[in-house]
DNA sequence: GTGGTCTAGACCACT
DNA sequence: GTGGTCTAGACCACC
């Protein structure tokens, strides 16, 4: 698992694993209510450590995303309007993202937006 | 330098320092026909093998970005057009990543493009 | 019954289950001249050793709030005077170690006495 | 470290270290701004394992009480404010205890503020 | 089988 | 030296 990597940011990997199953859940992927692969389970199929595993469902776990029931396993909140929540903030932090980058290029905020609507528009 | 990985995606050292360089070139933060620090100098800043920066730079002159002057050394393009194109083309990708970024969170294209006509325009 | 412990304060077994005891005795969840369960019994409800039940039992007599009847077993003394007494001195401890808790904490007196008229009043 | 315990409360280990320095905090024995032994002192001194106090600090960062700087090590927060708030919640779950306790044994609201009345008054 | 906790030991980056 | 992260492996309670 250890590589050269993007050298500057090195996101740990509960927190790569955590944002990832954030998405599932934001787009929808994961359905509101619905039961979570184990502990375990997961952490075999993404080859990381149970722990590792764990931390990131912890961290979901305090966002409000996922909830446990003790013997049973963990599921997907059905507060739909936690998620919703998450969504947007996920979604400006996307686009905040974004803007800065296009600012980074030189681009002005009119020609952001423009190109925006064109390439929505277009596709 | 070795750091966990982006854990799925690792994007090559190469690739990462190319895209650098072009972008301090697309936003101007090198002149065209400056002069460019040389292969070892560079490799020193950055940390990296000759070798990478080579690579790095041969890709940035085959798309047209950079060339040689024998002994003199390496200078940006003073082809300012090309320049564009390559901007243009860079800002379609980084919009494209962006775009889909969205439409996985569940995004419709009106939504985006009101989302980012807002931050754009209240911040 | 094996567990991590308080990790610095361990109450023997024998007074937790005193304690638990006696709290019954004077709340009236046991009533006064009424049967207890037989050592044997009591000890394998609690998932205890008997001796450690038997040691329970001695101190419950000792202060005088069970007493035994040769063969036909234990019984809640009927002294309510005696039980009014322990339920005392109980309280007094209750709120000894409540008040102590609250000074270290950094309450003063005042404070604490408006507080609790404050919760069980509002409440 | 394993011990009989107090059988039905298992607390977790980094949660009674949390709690313990929480109430340090609270009470004024660790003044705000101040720094905070290391992880590995603390774990050496109370001994148990360093994740075990990395966690409990972990904790209590979350809940605003610390911060970590970066190298130099972790630092009780200057906000005082938040500081006051945990100071009242806390205050408030060990009155709720308490007044629970003094009802399970058969006390009514008004004998159990007499009582911490008269406790605190001849004191 | 589930999640929760703990330990021991390792490596990293930063100073 | 500091904190942060990860792994491997263990034990517990609950079902």
């Amino acid at each position: 698992m250890r590589v050269k990597a993007t050298f500057d940011s090195a996101v740990p990997i509960y927190m790569q694993i955590m944002e990832k199953i954030k998405r599932q859940i934001i787009s929808g992927a994961r359905q509101p209510g619905s039961k979570v692969e184990s502990v375990r389970e997961l952490a075999q199929q993404m080859e990381v450590n149970p722990n590792t595993m764990q931390r990131a469902f912890a961290e979901l776990e305090r966002s409000g995303l996922l909830h446990t029931e003790r013997t049973a396993g963990r599921f997907i909140t059905e507060d739909t309007a936690r998620i919703n929540q998450v969504r947007e903030e996920t979604a400006k932090n996307v686009i905040s993202d974004f803007v800065d980058s296009m600012l980074h290029l030189g681009f002005l905020k009119e020609e952001i937006t423009r190109l925006v609507n064109q390439y929505t528009g277009e596709e």
